[in-house]
DNA sequence: CTCCTGCCTTGATGTAAATCAAAGTTGATG
DNA sequence: CATCAACTTTGATTTACATCAAGGCAGGAG
């Protein structure tokens, strides 16, 4: 009923519509989800990171393209397994609810930013947001991006081109350096709070 | 333990990131929740309808601003009660996981709306939501408009201007007509949502 | 080593939507 | 019924981002 199963980057793991016979939780690597027009515009709608669930319980379609943004790694469980239990233990269901919620809050937070931030805005919100998960004892601020310019550019409703200008011109501004073209540092996470339009109230950040 | 209140068009109910000491549902009328920046740029990230759930169990602050878009009736609980109940009766959290899990597939979808659709293409999805429910027995659609221009615009990432301006082009192409200008009609709803970019076939939300 | 191929960057140009600016409606109130 | 405020429409202009078009760079294969 438990199994663990492995993508490359790039694999897609589930195709919108289509019947998504389990549910899971990401181990290790990090996933896309996105939602598509017919014409092809396509839009991120989530995330994945390690701990992050994967599908909905009383679903039998996937919403949603589900696609490896790194390797990865999946602790899947049979749908219906997965119901029982969850049937079983009101503990289950109760911290699949406050994930939810937490996901939900994260969902409407990004509509802000999709809605009404600028391009800068939205290229320093996405990469204050990575550099959040750095390690908090060492300065500069480092982290790797999980995803390519164009991935990016899916997430933040804004071509690969534009990005791709907007770091260059953040780099310039001396708000952030690159290693490479994966890995961002950051001397100043107020500073980069700001380009991204957020008061720096950073939680104990700096 | 449970009580109802009233509330009139364009009266703030909670203030974003007050204390919110109940959770409760709409029993009739509409509700925007917005989220704003420091320098005023808003999104509404959610309209509320009859039977749609307000605040979160396990939260005491509220994450975004609720106001009131028409005359208002929500139906209350005392958070500490509401959580009781929801421990005891499984039942309860089962049902608001579900409900949590739809109004997040509606955060997702309407972020594709934000992030890549035209002017055009927001506001023929909006009218086409609107139009969704209304009777169905009767032929041209009608519905009442429950958001001003303003709210529109800030449901849709856009300014007044722009909402105005698409809805007018929308009536010239013959698409819609208005009356007065809270009531939409439309003759043929498959022509909307090919304006609005969808298959048509309602995938949504608000 | 050399040639791909897949990313990424940069520049020039075009355009959809924002902004600025009136003016027209509607509906509430004294 | 006149007035006033709030809402809506329309027009002119500006601008941020998209689009079009090269070119650069790193990693893998022959």
């Amino acid at each position: 009923m438990k199994s663990y199963r492995s993508w490359t980057t790039g694999e897609t793991i589930v195709m919108e519509g289509e019947p998504l016979p389990f549910v899971g939780s990401v181990v290790s690597g990090c996933a896309t989800l996105t939602r598509s027009m017919e014409d092809g515009r396509t839009q991120m709608v989530g995330l994945l990171m390690p701990s992050d669930f994967v599908g909905r319980p009383g679903r039998t379609t996937a919403a949603y393209e589900v696609v490896a943004a790194t390797d990865l790694v999946l602790c899947q469980f049979r749908r219906d397994a997965f119901e029982e239990m969850m049937a079983e233990t009101p503990n289950v269901s109760q911290r699949l609810l406050e994930m939810s919620l937490d996901e939900l809050d994260a969902a409407r937070d990004w509509m802000l930013v999709l809605g009404r931030k600028t391009a800068r805005e939205k290229v320093a919100t996405l990469l204050a947001n990575v550099l959040r998960r750095a390690p908090t004892d060492q300065r500069p601020l480092r982290a790797e991006l999980p995803l390519t310019r164009d991935a990016m550019a899916t997430y933040l409703g804004l071509t690969i081109e534009t990005v791709s200008r907007q770091i260059s011109a953040l780099r310039k501004a001396e708000i952030i350096r690159l290693e490479g073209n994966r890995t961002v540092l950051c001397d100043d996470y107020g500073a980069l709070l700001t380009e991204a339009g957020d008061d720096d109230d950073g939680d104990g950040l700096y």
